[in-house]
DNA sequence: AATATTAATGTAAACGTTTACACCTTTCAA
DNA sequence: TTGAAAGGTGTAAACGTTTACATTAATATT
């Protein structure tokens, strides 16, 4: 690959000059322009951006770290934090932490040794005290997902709990009085949080809802199934299932549908997340929107921000907190007179 | 962010030997390992591998190009790349090049500025002519998804023309002779070359594809359920649809069976890609496995092998073609009796 | 005890840029 | 005509590493 330095050798200039021409810094007369510019295209020279981000001591990369490419929703996270690179002449920079706390810690060090001043990271793993400890080290890292109290301004989240109560409103609005819900056995605390919240609402409500009617499973198709299945072999009445995610949903949609239940005239069915699945499902899926590309977008901004020292004083003690709101399409509706 | 100088001087040692402890090379005494190796705790010191792949003369990353994340078919060729640089220790960069000829040059440009020498790209509108510069210019280039005869031992491609066939001959065992088909409107060659896959091996097997039966639309649920009703709307029979991609195929159902139709009984629905979403309709699409993410891997592999010098020359010939296979589920069945 | 070998460490150049500073040439005002 | 300002260009240091080579210290061999 040329360099600088052959560039300015064959145009007869020096670095400097092509450097200058590179970045089209003023004080450079046309002619030699045009003859930098020649020699560049002739030799199909690339600037180094590595030896550029060295002395400049500033990188033009941004980095992401999800579990996941092949899950929807992180690819939507990515797909926020790359427009945000995008618009900000960055590159991106992607990692997958997908399992343990030890592939999140290599994938976040891994971004900063490739020296990403702007850190978007999503990670359910690591320990609060470590990852306060990277947010010291890194101004620019912003956590997606997630909230750690001590660096609350360092936080894009979505209110759980509150999306359990808009869901129980929701269904609590279209007369509904029988709920099921069904949770995800894994071990953070978004399900959790969803189902307390959807449990409170609906018995400030008035109402119950059944501890048997609360399955859990993996979060995915084949155990909204699964967990479907359960909740009929209750025996026990229900005319309205909360779910935690949208793939969840659409597999019980598919067991209600296979045991003779109409959705939503029978039962109605709410998910969350609002992936793409959501619109292609039959019926179209109610859910809740989890609007992750937009909090992926404020996140990278943050980040941005607080590298370009352009974090105002008054964001020191901002919080960045989303409530999912209803999408309402076809899976949900008024519960039907029997 | 502390250096390697800042680890020396307090440990008390050269950066030399820092360096080795970083690199764990031979030759350190275990005194001064353990020296620089609590220092560097310390100080939270973190190599810096711009610096490194500078003096080097490689880097340690791994591009790759893309149109969309949002788009699961692109999420998946992204996400087999990311699990071969994974595998190789190496660090993703990942670029859009959504619409025309001058993003996908600018998305690859950046990416050889970042000096990744692997590259995998996915290009549509960039010129044979153009592809093949930046292939001479980047050993490590390698393209998904087309085949360009000058450079076909750096392409990995799948072979729409016999996808369209093997279409035709899955429907065709299934004892249909009734057929219509739903391409995409984009200027690319995949649809065409699908569907005239698709119409000689019906042709080759006595039957007719009424042109009339032929319908184009966006490649997504809509593009698919507009084109559907077309196809319905032309009062002509058939009783198997080949489908361009799987979204459009879902769509495609979902008109169907809105118009009374019951899929597969009444007629067959064939996608193509075998993405996520064919997992997640109703009844189960039956499609075509685009083995994408092992495509990707191995352009990774064959883009590692080259920069590292380990293509042999027997693979100086080699091509890379991938033939979907069918994946059968629900949405496909033996003509019925009528 | 002297020498040869090996282990451990350090010095300094190199990688490809940017940019402060110095210098030379023009241009222009007084 | 002189001097100042502005325009154009070059020199060299710096960024954070790695590594060839040089040097010194420790150990083994005679």
């Amino acid at each position: 690959m040329p360099t600088i330095k052959d560039v300015a050798r064959i145009a007869g200039v020096s670095v400097a000059t092509v450097s200058r021409v590179v970045n089209n810094a003023p004080k450079v007369s046309e002619k030699a322009k045009a003859k930098v510019n020649k020699v560049m295209e002739d030799l199909g020279y690339t600037p180094n951006a590595n030896a550029r981000a060295l002395v400049m001591q500033k990188s033009t990369t941004m980095g992401v770290v999800i579990p996941d490419l092949t899950d929807p929703f992180f690819a939507s996270l990515a797909n926020g934090v790359e427009e945000a690179a995008r618009e900000n002449k960055m590159q991106l920079l992607l990692s997958t932490g997908m399992i343990d706390a030890e592939s999140e810690r290599k994938a976040i060090t891994l971004l900063i040794e490739q020296q990403c001043d702007v850190l978007v990271v999503h990670s359910k793993k690591l320990s609060d005290e470590e990852i306060i400890k990277f947010a010291q080290k890194k101004p620019g890292l912003v956590l997606i997902d997630r909230y750690i109290k001590e660096i609350g301004n360092r936080c894009v989240w979505l209110d759980n709990l509150e999306g359990g109560k808009t869901a129980a409103r929701h269904l609590l609005s279209l007369k509904h009085t029988e709920f099921a819900c069904i949770s995800s056995k894994y071990k953070i605390d978004d399900p959790e949080l969803r189902t307390n919240g959807f449990q409170s609402e609906i018995e400030k409500a008035g109402y119950l809802l059944d501890k048997d009617l609360v399955e859990y499973g993996d979060p995915n198709l084949q155990g909204g199934e699964i967990a479907t299945q359960k909740l009929l072999s209750t025996g026990k009445k229900f005319t309205a299932i909360f779910v935690y995610n949208d793939a969840m949903a659409i597999g019980a949609i598919s067991t209600l549908e296979n045991n003779g239940f109409n959705v939503p005239n029978d039962i109605s069915v709410l998910g969350f997340d609002d992936v793409l699945l959501s619109r292609y499902s039959r019926p179209k899926l109610s859910t809740l929107h989890y609007p992750i590309k937009d909090m992926a977008i404020q996140a990278a901004n943050i980040a941005l921000a607080a590298v370009s020292n352009k974090t105002e004083e008054s964001s020191k003690n901002n919080e960045y907190k989303y409530i999912p709101i209803i999408v309402k399409r076809e899976s949900t509706s008024t519960k039907k007179a029997t």
